[in-house]
DNA sequence: AACAACGTGTGAAAGTAATCACGAGGGTCA
DNA sequence: TGACCCTCGTGATTACTTTCACACGTTGTT
């Protein structure tokens, strides 16, 4: 058995493949080729053929990739043909429209509970869940079998939340703080902060102007 | 003159690098090191090092970097000492949210105006804003002197909004749509997704799980 | 003043990732 | 059936990134 362990970069850019192949499906096509996917994902052919030559060989020579077959592949090797199991922890702001956006359970991430600090939050119904005192985190997590942890409270407190949701056994974690917590091997964390995301383009803007 | 283009990468971290740069001067410390910040980003120091490099000579040999020159530095580089004109497209569950977000304000991010198809949300007051025809972008960009525009529509209208905003002379575009719009040379867009960012780290839990 | 400890900046080396380019098949149609 | 056009999968190549390792300046100590 030949288990190649995948790059990272790789991974990284399965979601989108499984984005634009839905979007096909959805569509109705029925067979696509590196090439039309290359066009689709601002990739290059040899690019998307590589990528997927690391998890087997789906494509047929000549015609391309069967649109609805590779996406089920695709689903299955990123573990997204199942349901996963998701807590949230700060219900303020931005919790609030995470527990409200509609977008995560067609997806199979499924927010089961949410956590605040703060009592005079506890109680409440946002979404279709409860918010729960932060003290309940290990029991009900360890009780429901949660799998993710979405961070959304301030920068402060991020980390301790972060240890808290590792100590729990989560293993993969969401976090929209500005700030790169540390964890130990083995447990992933992806940020998201549109602030970074802007600055980096500012760099670009601003190199543009500079060469009059 | 030696104009050494840098590499994208590189220009991904600068953002991280004020960030904690902005912590440590709000903490009052005044020198840090390569191994420190190292440590901060979870990066090597000899990364630090090389990143920095590529812009000028700001460290001291057996001390380290001045936390508030370094920082003052590289906010120029980035071009984020300045003040940047944003506009947003999609005035709605997300759009709404982001209006009231405040946390592009104190880094310079303005966001000035706010556009939606949508004739019953005209004349709605969200955040500092005033939401107005989109029909009405053009015109208003031109006179705010915009530089940036954010994306919160739904997929199906996200390349025509994009396409709208890059005639406009927009050149950096924040897009939170699942879908990566296709734009000439010279314009910026940055996706946030974060479905696609879960997707990445269930592929690693699956994997971690099936080596039973 | 000599020495030790420290930490930068940078070429060189090692490690990753993207692209090239081509053999091998599949499909189509006369 | 065979000629021709497609497009995959992949070793080889090229390009890019990270890490190494050390000369050299700085600071502090005796
Ligand atoms: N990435 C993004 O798109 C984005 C957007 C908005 C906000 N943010 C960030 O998200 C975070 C929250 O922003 P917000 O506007 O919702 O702030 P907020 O103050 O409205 O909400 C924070 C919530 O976290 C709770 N909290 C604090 N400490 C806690 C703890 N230890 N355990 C459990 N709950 C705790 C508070 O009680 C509060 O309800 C901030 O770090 C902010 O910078 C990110
Ligand atoms: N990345 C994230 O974190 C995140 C979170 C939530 C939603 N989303 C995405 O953001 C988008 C908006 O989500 P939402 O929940 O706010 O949806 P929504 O339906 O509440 O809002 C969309 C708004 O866009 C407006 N709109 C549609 N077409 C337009 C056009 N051509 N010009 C101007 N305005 C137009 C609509 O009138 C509506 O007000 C969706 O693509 C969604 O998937 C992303």
């Amino acid at each position: 058995m030949t288990t190649t362990t995948i790059p990272e970069v790789v991974v990284l850019r399965l979601p989108l493949y499984v984005r634009v192949l839905a979007a096909l499906e959805g569509r109705g096509q029925g067979v696509v080729s590196s090439q039309e996917l290359g066009t689709l994902l601002h990739a290059t052919p040899a690019q998307i053929r590589k990528d997927l030559s690391y998890f087997g060989r789906f494509g047929k020579q000549g015609r391309g990739y069967q649109v609805s077959n590779l996406l089920k592949e695709l689903r299955h090797i990123m573990g997204i043909d199942r349901e996963w199991s998701v807590v949230l922890v700060g219900v303020g702001q931005l919790g609030s429209a995470i527990l409200t956006y509609g977008g995560f359970a067609p997806q199979g991430f499924n927010i089961l509970a949410a956590f605040d600090a703060d009592p005079s939050k506890h109680g409440a119904a946002i979404g279709n869940v409860l918010v729960q005192d932060i003290a309940q985190i290990k029991s009900e997590a360890q009780r429901l079998g949660v799998h993710i942890g979405i961070v959304a409270v301030p920068v402060s407190h991020c980390q301790r939340v972060v240890d808290l949701l590792v100590d729990c056994g989560i293993r993969a974690i969401l976090n929209y703080a500005p700030y790169q917590p540390t964890t130990p091997p083995g447990v992933w964390v992806r940020d998201i902060d549109p602030v970074v995301a802007l600055q980096s383009m500012t760099y670009h803007l601003k190199t543009a102007e500079d060469q009059w």
